[in-house]
DNA sequence: GCCAACGTTGGC
DNA sequence: GCCAACGTTGGC
């Protein structure tokens, strides 16, 4: 099992939001970003474990958990023109972009901010803290995790 | 709202 | 294939 974080801004879908879904699950739709896709198409796996990372918001960080329910499929917002996410060359023959589904698990007893995160030594090789990283999915290792979690 | 960093696009 | 222009991300 691997495991993994996602950033997603708050106003447009924060953790709550995934909570109030049917099954608490959702689709993770609109990543247009050619890195993000193949590590959804290709290594997130049923049961991998991923953070739930709210971006772009009053306080940065890592609010919970989910799980990958469904692996890698064709990304439909990419055919819908009225979508924000539609992509004008997309061909439903040939999906151009993926997503996946994944599934609440837990929201941490507080946030672990991005802050916090930036200070801690073990983390010096989180890609989330490196600098100039934009990438809205990215892989965590198994130490990683343990030491962000024993931090809540 | 600003802007640095980075990815993508498209002319050549 | 280079690279300038442009768009987006996301912290602050």
């Amino acid at each position: 099992m691997q495991y993994w974080l996602m950033k997603s801004e708050p106003d447009a879908f924060g953790i709550n939001d995934l909570y109030s879904r049917p099954n608490q699950t959702e689709h993770w739709d609109g990543v247009r970003n050619y890195q993000a896709r193949n590590m959804m198409r290709d290594d997130m796996k049923l049961g991998d474990q991923v953070f739930f990372y709210h971006s772009n918001c009053d306080e940065p960080g890592i609010v919970g958990i989910m799980e990958v329910v469904r692996e890698g499929y064709p990304d439909f917002l990419a055919f819908d023109p009225d979508d924000k996410h539609f992509d004008s060359k997309g061909d439903p023959a040939n999906p151009r972009w993926i997503m996946i589904d994944v599934k609440y698990i837990k929201t941490l007893s507080r946030t672990i901010t991005l802050k916090e995160l930036k200070q801690k030594a073990e983390l010096a090789e989180f890609i989330l803290i490196k600098r100039g990283n934009r990438l809205s999915i990215m892989p965590v290792t198994q130490y990683q995790w343990d030491f962000i979690l024993s931090l809540e």
